[in-house]
Parts: C-alpha cells; sequence; structure tokens
RNA sequence: GCCAGAGUGGCGGAAUCGGCAGACGCGCCAGAUUCAAAAUCUGGUGAGCAUCACGCUCGUGAGGGUUCGAGUCCCUCCUCUGGCACCA
C-alpha cells in the first residue's frame, strides 16, 4: 500500500500553483474528494437494554475516544452534523463488523413489515433477523458492480432489528444494513437524514421511515417544492401559498407526529442544500455553517463527535498479480520476513517465460498464484548461503509512468536516479529567468521541475496525480528539488475518424468500409458511421506511413499541426493535405530555381512593405509558438510565403528569417534550405536563434479603421496610427459616405477608441 | 444523475482585452499557361435581395438579457464529446 492520502492536502494545495488547465485541477480535486465534517458516535442498544444514561456520563469524562471502546458504539462520519436532529435512523454497510453483532434474535415487538426486508431473492415468510441479515448480506457480496450499478434505481435492505440513540436528543433509532452505503468511504456507517439527503430520503421513502425537516429551506425552493406539492389540494384553497410564512409552516409541520395538516404535505424531495436550522434544539435558528460549529463543538464537550476531514481518495495498492511490470527488489526468509535486496543483486529483471498466465487450481481456498510462479527457478535466490523466496507480485501499471521522467535527466548513469547537479539543471527553474538557485525556494523558483508536459487528458486523475505524490515524496526524501513534477501542463486533443459498427453495434474494420449514395457498405452489409478517437478498440487507426512515403515527414508533420488547436480532437481527413505540401513546394520554388537549381535569393534589402510584413509575421509567428498555437503560426508563414511569389527573387534577411522559423515545424526541409542558403555551411539551422522582430517596424504609421453607424460598419477612415478621439471623430464626420449616412439624423453621441473604431449613434 | 469541454461557410478552422465575423488551408467556380491534361500561376467563393461595380438585409446551436457595440459577458434551453458513478 502506498499512503497517497497522507498527502491529499498538499496534492490539493499545490495544485493553486500549477500552470495546469483548469478542468484537470477540478477533476485532481473531485477525485481526491476532501470534505469536511465530523464523526458522531452512536450508542447501539443491546438487547438487553443498556442503560443509554450512563454511557453519556462515561463519555463526558473520558473525552472522545481515538476509537470506539466497545463494538456497541456506531462511530459515522457526516458533512453535516447540523442535521443531527433529524436523524432518523443509521445505515451500515453489508461488510461492516457490527452488522453480525447487532442483530438480535427475534425482531423486536411492532416491526412493520416493509422493514424486514426489500431485496431480489428476498428469503420467504417470516424469516427471524439473523436469518434476513445474513441472507442480505450474502446477496450484496455476491453482487458484480456492474449489478450494483444497474440497481441505482430501487433501494434495497433490511433492518438489523437493533437500535441506537442519538445523541443529540437521547431518541432511539432503527439501525437497517443496506448496501448504498460503502464499506470504503469514510466509516461505513452513516446516521440517515431523510429530509436533507438525497439517498437517505429515497430510501426513506421506500421503507416508510418518518422524514422531519431540520433545515429550512429558502423561499424559492419552498415555492418550487412546497407549493407545487399542495396546491392542487383541496384543503390547500384557504392557504395563501404566495405567502412565505406559509410555506415555512407547510415544510416546518411536514411529518411531525398528529401535525402533517391533514396530510396536505409531507416531503418527497430531500434539500441538501445550505438554510436554517430548525426543530433542533441546540442550535435552532442558526445557518448551517454556524450550526455545524455549533453542535460539533457541543458534542465535542460532550465527548461524543470530533470535527474530521474525509477523503475519497483511497490509498493506492501497489501490487498486481501480472507478469508486466517492474519486479519488487524484495525477497522472504524461511521466516517469511521481507528483506530488501543489496544494491549488489541488482537490478531485478523479469525471467524469460513460456507462459504468462497466472497458475489456477481448483481448490477455492488455495492462496492466488500469480504468473512470476511459473518461473520455479528464478523464484529462489541464495544469499549468503541461505534461500530466500522472491516477491512473486509485479508493480502496477502507474509505477514506471511515474519517474520516468527523472531518468530522462541522467539516463546512462548506473549508480544514481540523476546526479544532484544533473537534477537542478533540469528541474530548478527559476520564476524570472536568470541563474537557477542552487536549491528549491518557493519565492523564486517555480514549483514544477519539467517545463511542459504534453499529454492526454485521459491522464487527469490516475497517472498525474500518482506522479505528483512519487515525486512529492521523492522531494520529502530529498532526492529532486523541485514539490512538483510537472509546471505546464497541456491536454492535447484526440484525432478522431470515422468509425463504422454493423447492426449489431459491433465495430467493423474502418478500412473496409466504402461509401456509395451516402451511405456506407462493409462486405455487403450497410453500416452506420460515427466519429470517435482513432485506435484499436473503434477499428478504425491509420497509419501515417503511407502519408508519409507519398508528401515527406515534414508535410505529414506539418499537417498534423496545422489541422487544428493542439487542445482539440479533430478528424483525421487526409484530403486536406496537400494544402501544406503545396505550401512546403512553393516555399521551396521562391527560393530555389525548380530548372537551375541555382539559388533565387539576393542580397539587395528588402522592401520596406516587405520589411514590415516579415516583422509583423516574426511578431505573431513568436506569440503563436509561445502558446502552442501551432495552426495559426503556420498559416502566418503561408501568408508571408504567398507575398514572396511575386518577387523575382527573394531578400536575403527574408529568406533567412522564414526558414528559421519553419525549422521547428518542418525541420528537414529548413535544414536544406539553410544549407543551400549558404549561411555557415557547417552549422546546423538547430543552432541558429529564433528570429526577432524589431518593435519600430510593427508600428504603423498611418491604420485604416472602421466607422460605424447603427452598429453597422459603414465606412473606413485613414488616420495616423497615435490618432486620439478627437482626431478620429473629426475624421469620421468629415468622410463624404458618413456625411451622406448621417443627412437628417442626430447625431447622438461618438465613440472613439483610439487605433480601433468609431461607433456613432444616432438616434 | 453529477462534473468538465465544445457547437462559427460545403469541410478543417481563424478572430490576443467586448471593437471590421469567416485569417489560412481544403473543396468549388472562372481565367492564364498547354496540342491536351496534370502541375503551376491569377482572380472569385457565408446566405438572401438589388436599379447584380452604388448598396441593403440576415448570419457564429435556440431563445432572452447587459452594452454605443456580443462569436466573445450573464440567464434559460438543445445537441455532441470526454470523465465519474449512491463518497454520507
Amino acid at each position: 500500500m502506498m499512503r497517497i492520502t497522507a498527502y491529499a492536502d498538499r496534492l490539493i494545495s499545490d495544485l493553486d500553483l500549477l500552470d495546469w488547465p483548469e478542468p484537470i485541477k477540478i477533476m485532481q480535486r473531485n477525485w481526491i474528494g476532501r470534505s469536511e465534517g465530523a464523526q458522531v458516535d452512536f450508542l447501539a442498544l443491546a438487547a438487553g437494554g443498556d442503560d443509554p444514561r450512563e454511557w453519556f456520563r462515561r463519555r463526558e469524562s473520558s473525552g472522545w475516544p481515538a476509537a470506539p471502546e466497545s463494538e456497541s458504539v456506531i462511530r459515522v462520519f457526516t458533512t453535516r452534523p447540523d442535521t443531527l436532529y433529524g436523524a432518523t435512523y443509521m445505515v451500515l454497510a453489508p461488510e461492516h463488523p457490527l452488522v453480525s453483532r447487532i442483530v438480535p434474535d427475534a425482531w423486536p415487538e411492532g416491526t412493520p413489515a416493509a422493514w424486514k426486508g426489500q431485496f431480489p431473492g428476498r428469503p420467504e415468510g417470516d424469516v427471524p433477523p439473523r436469518a434476513m441479515v445474513d441472507a442480505y448480506v450474502r446477496r450484496a457480496q455476491a453482487k458484480s458492480d456492474v449489478e450494483r450499478q444497474v440497481e441505482t434505481k430501487e433501494k434495497t435492505g433490511v433492518f438489523t432489528g437493533a437500535f441506537a440513540v442519538n445523541p443529540v436528543d437521547e431518541e432511539r433509532i432503527p439501525i437497517f444494513v443496506a448496501d448504498y452505503v460503502l464499506m470504503g468511504y469514510g466509516t461505513g456507517a452513516i446516521m440517515a437524514v431523510p429530509a436533507h439527503d438525497l439517498r437517505d430520503c429515497e430510501f426513506a421513502l421506500q421503507f416508510d421511515l418518518p422524514i422531519p425537516p431540520v433545515v429550512m429551506p429558502p423561499e424559492d425552493w419552498l415555492r418550487e417544492h412546497v407549493a407545487a406539492a399542495v396546491k392542487e389540494r383541496p384543503e390547500a384553497a384557504s392557504l395563501d401559498l404566495a405567502d412565505r410564512r406559509v410555506l415555512e409552516a407547510l415544510y416546518g409541520r411536514a411529518c411531525l407526529p398528529g401535525e402533517e395538516l391533514g396530510g396536505i404535505y409531507s416531503i418527497r424531495e430531500a434539500f441538501a442544500e445550505e438554510g436554517i436550522a430548525i426543530h433542533s434544539e441546540a442550535i435552532e435558528g442558526l445557518p448551517t455553517s454556524r450550526a455545524k460549529r455549533r453542535i460539533t463543538g457541543w458534542l465535542d464537550e460532550r465527548g461524543l463527535a470530533r470535527e474530521a476531514v474525509n477523503y475519497r481518495l483511497r490509498d493506492w495498492l501497489f501490487s498486481r498479480q501480472r507478469y508486466w511490470g517492474e519486479p519488487f527488489p524484495i525477497v522472504y526468509d524461511d521466516e517469511g520476513l521481507p528483506i530488501a535486496l543489496r544494491p549488489e543483486d541488482l537490478p531485478v529483471e523479469l525471467p524469460e517465460m513460456e507462459d504468462y498466465r497466472p497458475e489456477t487450481t481448483d481448490d477455492p481456498d488455495a492462496p492466488p498464484r500469480p504468473p512470476l510462479a511459473r518461473a520455479r527457478e528464478w523464484a529462489v535466490v541464495t544469499i549468503d548461503g541461505r534461500e530466500h523466496r522472491r516477491e512473486l507480485n509485479t508493480m502496477p501499471n502507474w509505477a514506471g509512468s511515474c519517474w520516468y521522467y527523472l531518468r530522462y535527466l541522467d539516463p546512462r548513469n548506473d549508480r544514481h536516479l540523476a546526479r544532484p547537479e544533473v537534477e537542478r539543471y533540469w528541474m530548478l527553474t527559476p520564476k524570472e529567468g536568470g541563474a537557477a538557485p542552487e536549491s528549491y525556494d518557493p519565492a523564486t523558483c517555480r514549483i514544477g521541475g519539467v517545463d511542459l508536459y504534453v499529454g492526454g487528458a485521459e491522464h487527469a486523475v490516475l497517472h498525474l496525480l500518482y506522479a505528483r505524490f512519487w515525486h512529492k515524496v521523492l522531494h520529502d526524501l530529498g532526492h529532486v528539488s523541485t514539490p512538483e513534477p510537472f509546471h505546464r501542463l497541456f491536454n492535447q486533443g484526440y484525432v478522431q475518424a470515422a468509425a463504422y459498427t454493423d447492426e449489431r453495434g459491433v465495430y467493423v474494420e474502418a478500412s473496409e468500409v466504402e461509401e456509395k449514395d451516402g451511405k456506407y457498405w462493409s462486405r455487403g452489409k450497410e453500416v452506420r458511421r460515427e466519429f470517435g478517437k482513432m485506435g484499436k478498440s473503434l477499428k478504425n487507426a491509420v497509419t501515417p506511413d503511407e502519408i508519409c512515403s507519398t508528401y515527406g515527414a515534414d508535410t505529414l508533420r506539418l499537417y498534423e499541426m496545422y489541422m487544428g488547436p493542439l487542445d482539440v480532437s479533430k478528424p483525421w481527413n487526409t484530403r486536406d493535405i496537400v494544402g501544406v505540401f503545396r505550401f512546403l513546394q512553393r516555399l521551396w520554388r521562391n527560393l530555389v530555381d525548380e530548372d537551375t537549381g541555382a539559388l533565387k535569393v539576393t542580397d539587395e534589402p528588402a522592401s520596406d512593405d516587405l520589411r514590415r510584413a516579415l516583422h509583423k509575421t516574426i511578431d505573431g509567428v513568436r506569440r503563436d509558438m509561445e502558446a502552442l498555437g501551432f495552426n495559426t503560426a503556420i498559416a502566418k508563414l503561408i501568408e508571408l510565403n504567398n507575398q514572396l511569389t511575386s518577387l523575382d527573387a527573394v531578400p536575403r534577411e527574408v529568406a533567412a528569417a522564414l526558414v528559421k522559423m519553419l525549422a521547428p515545424l518542418a525541420p528537414h526541409i529548413a535544414e536544406e534550405l539553410w544549407s543551400r542558403l549558404g549561411e555557415g555551411a557547417e552549422a546546423t539551422i538547430a543552432y541558429e536563434s529564433y528570429p526577432e522582430a524589431d518593435p519600430s517596424l510593427l508600428l504603423e504609421d498611418s491604420i485604416e479603421v472602421p466607422v460605424m453607424i447603427k452598429g453597422k460598419v459603414r465606412a473606413r477612415i485613414r488616420v495616423a496610427a497615435d490618432a486620439d478621439a478627437a482626431a478620429m471623430e473629426r475624421a469620421a464626420l468629415e468622410q463624404p459616405r458618413v456625411r451622406q449616412q448621417l443627412e437628417g439624423a442626430t447625431v447622438r453621441k461618438v465613440i472613439c477608441v483610439p487605433g480601433k473604431m468609431v461607433n456613432i449613434v444616432v438616434g
């Protein structure tokens, strides 16, 4: 087990310091699922009848115990301690250890028939509680996850026959077993507040349990639920349902003994939001957040509750019974004690095996035999003359991906993970440029080590959370300098392709599908088309080999970047590839004479306009590349290149810059052009620095701005680039078309945004 | 059901802060070149109306709102994609 839960809070708080997409952060926060609330102890009444007063007194003097002191105490976790007065029953998960202990021999007198078990396969007749509970627990354990999901609609469960005491009002409440409570979360037991929890409400309706309200909802909710529920009833005719006080009275008196307003309103839908506490002596009238604190504090003083935090996140079972995984460097001696292998015995490598399947047996009680158990020789190691048995489980699938990026730092080092100076060089990044500091300092360093991590969103919660946890452990142990592994995360989209299903809904090989008359056919049968992530499961994968051999690697690469934004999924459509292929060819022809192979580059300076265009391109492309906007960067290069087609010879300053900008996108052709340009015959373009835009060339002397009248562009004016609002207004009102448009109209207002536009409001 | 993301021409997509919707590419149409074709080059290409070179109206999934001005901000709804599944 890896105690990732011990890092839960840090895994949440450090998210704020990472440059990650917000949706991924949200998914991680939800996955960790931190919830604040309280643990509360309930005394289960023994069949003989313990005196609860005695227990309350003992608790008052002993205080809150770390674990319940006896088997008749049920500890629950709740995020809503303020609803304790509304707890009308309790539920234990079927796997809860107390279930078998609290069940009495016979049903208590007056047990409603509905409580004696509601679930498929319930034993017939009036079965005693123990047999009924056993039957329910066995059935719950036999249910697969899929079955549990299918049955989410109907709540099932059984009354255990036992009661507990509600610590706030000492009311006796029944204890049920139901599989809607999970053993794996919280304490595996809950207090049920049907008026203010959706699931408890469903269960209460099913089992005919009381649903007393203890939180007053806001007026909107009352109007939507209470007023709507009663307005058709004849009894409501005399009531003013628009009056908030009437609605509150209806809601507050629902289900109170003898006060159901003649059954006019009873709660059928839980209100699970915050409101004002009602029918709750110790916290009456308090808003939810204050009520929570008050009641928890009050119970804490009496040793009955304690503030608590719970996580949805589970600890990481770091072991699999599979062959393909990293073997553990652990052996066991004769007494079964685990021993770490000595460094000289490392690395442990997987044995060559013919058969990777786990060993099976007919004996249901036999221990499982993982695949490595078949490697009988490998499984035994002799150390200091004594035989040891190897650990036969392997590490789980995310183990390697948690640290591979660290190994890349110093891959040939066979003594360390990575040399500390190498690790610092790559992983420590100062926030504001400059030299890397000696050690991590949150004030000056980025929290994450890897500058940019590009990966699919499917890793949002597993790989990316485990890797963060692993890195933090290594950081705490002093092996890595930064607290986080990946500073900036970018989720690329999926490449999608058409996939086809036959009449059974089964995917057919996409490459065998033909289109005819707008319909799709595979082997003579019509198939249905859909779009999905390209891959094996949808049988729609296309290898890029053919494109690569037809158009070359540069075109393939460029096309993949040009298809659209990196983070968006997009269909693979080979029809569009010729576009970028033509671009590369046109670029080549602009710089090299096709017939002679001679360079068409001149040392003459570029014209003013061309130079401006170049620097505008450099500026735009730089920004696009920074934002990973490869598609728009390429569009700008195409635009510049298109301007060169009409020239007899391309000025060297333009050619060189264009080729440099192209290099990261289409490296082969850029390298070839670079060598032809003769800019340093020995060097590769890879060592050139990226072109820089001259800011003075980005400013135009004059600009054209639109003039809008009645929200439409009616004319354009040319003004100095730095013209102020007054100058723009003057120029706009003088423009002939504007004057024509304004004839007979009154100008109410003129809005001028310098450098952008003029908007004339007429009335 | 819950969480997240996305809906823009025939297609992929562009639009940095609320300021000219449709950059760039594909496709399509026309022209040049050619004996012809491919390739290449030039021009055009959201829809409708028009006294088809002035111009007008509509238009970013639907409906409302804020604003001088909305693809962009707010509310309601629809569709699609991905993730989660009774988490007390």
